[in-house]
DNA sequence: AATGGATTTAGAATAATTCTAACTTGTAGG
DNA sequence: CCTACAAGTTAGAATTATTCTAAATCCATT
């Protein structure tokens, strides 16, 4: 994953090498200004440009999905490993990984019939989780 | 689909009625801005908040699929008689509904496993256009 | 140690969306 | 038909995530 960094010619910088570790290491899908929290704990000069134009490297290379929400700040998954749908809280904004391997199929069918280049895909489902229909643990 | 409104509480009124012959007849998946300018042809003083306003009730009675994009305006669905997945250029943004039976299975079983009331999903492939590839009549 | 291009920074700029408070409209009851 | 009230609408201000900009800094290479 670093090395997709330097394959491209650029730099693997401290900062840009934590946000890889954030992105991977994190279970929470986190906004860039999350992120950029973390990275700030170990370069706490670090600006949220340089975050941004990190998750714009990284988006080009493949190795971050953006999940976009309405209303609210983007949030990011850098677990690009394998392809996985999203079960996301409408209320409480949780997203959660769901492993499912039927999901996986191959791209090349789809680019074939609809001559697209096709680069990423998502699939999400929305609603409500447990915590928050039984109005209790999630943060509303 | 009228119905749905009036079911809820919710007046008809020639605004939201226009929004809706929009939203459903539309190819384009317009945004909130698009969609303002159309409905401006008929009800000249129309108002964006009220644009806004209704897409939030079409959302909640699951009428009508939000696309967000990021750095750009939202995009909005509103044939949503059966689930289909999007094509969408990242180049000119167009989008393109896919017909797939396939994704259309039931999600009582995903409901069951993870606990969660799920009231709606997204399934979007990403990439190039034929025309964008071909340096050609795609907007750019 | 010097050079030059990549990286980073702080802060300003942008733009989509939401909020607010006043105004208008439609409907139901008298 | 008239009145009153709730729902809908409006214009513009406010909010806020993201992008842009120009200057400073870093780092690999000479």
């Amino acid at each position: 994953m670093r090395a997709a960094l330097k394959r491209r010619g650029t730099r693997l910088t401290p900062r840009r090498d934590k946000m890889l570790e954030v992105l991977v290491c994190s279970e929470t899908h986190p906004s860039a200004s999350e992120i950029h929290e973390e990275v700030r704990r170990f370069h706490p000069r670090t600006s949220l440009a340089t975050i941004y134009n990190t998750i714009e490297l990284l988006k080009e290379t493949g190795q971050v999905l953006e999940i976009e929400f309405s209303g609210a700040a983007n949030r990011y998954d850098g677990r690009r490993s394998h392809h996985h749908p999203h079960l996301i809280c409408l209320h409480c904004e949780k997203i959660e990984d769901l492993d499912s391997s039927d999901h996986d199929e191959p791209l090349d069918d789809l680019s074939n019939e609809t001559g697209y280049e096709i680069t990423g895909r998502r699939m999400d489902y929305y609603g409500m989780c447990p915590d928050c229909q039984s109005g209790g643990a999630g943060q509303p």
